[in-house]
DNA sequence: TTATAATATACGAATGATCTAATATTTGAG
DNA sequence: CTCAAATATTAGATCATTCGTATATTATAA
């Protein structure tokens, strides 16, 4: 059956749905940054972060080294980007749409 | 900054984040159904069926037609297959890792 | 007109996700 | 050892999502 699929799929996409958890994921794109970069790139909370970077690192999206009294976060799995910036498209797409629309509605007056 | 596309594209995963939906979606790829028929394939109870309708609606992921009294519901844009797939292929070897959990869980009720 | 089938909507209950605040842990400095 | 900085964890409160039940709507048939 499907639904252990669809069940999977739907935590991927629980995983990256959430504002704080894209911004991170941005923010990781040009290399390994601490908690407290993060913190201050995305302006989040200390323990939201924390809390935001665990889901990421069970997802296997992210991974950390330890230096010091210091937390470097990488991302793991470069795909991550490639299926984040097809999201993009798709946003786009969409907010064409939504002009199209609007322009339509603007020319029939 | 990116703060409204980060929360844009949040609400664009957290609506494929649900199990039925990707169902539903994955039953509207040969083709358009009634909502009877999306009941059956998917064994969801036609208002929840109904409701995950609405959400996929609004987010222009799928469109219907009336006739009489049946509502046809079909894909309005073919990318988020594209989406879909790529997060298939990319997460494969976890998403055996999940499914064994998952049916190991479901054979032990 | 009444009845029935298909679908949608409303709304409260249940569940799940997120945030806040407090506390714990780890490390290095003094 | 004691302190401070960085990070993680926990528990409860708050907020959002989903579900179940009931009701509304619409089209058609009888």
């Amino acid at each position: 059956m499907k639904q252990s699929i669809h069940l999977y799929k739907a935590s991927l996409f629980k995983s990256l749905a959430h504002p704080l958890r894209l911004a991170i994921l941005d923010a990781l794109r040009d290399g390994e940054k601490t908690v407290t970069q993060l913190q201050e790139l995305t302006s989040g909370e200390q323990a939201t972060i924390s809390q935001h970077l665990t889901i990421l690192r069970n997802h296997h999206f992210i991974t950390f080294r330890k230096e010091g009294n210091l937390a470097y976060y990488r991302n793991e799995d470069p795909e991550v980007y490639i299926f984040l910036d097809l999201g993009r498209q798709l946003y786009e797409r969409q907010l064409n749409r939504y002009r199209e629309e609007i322009d339509a509605q603007v020319v029939r007056r």
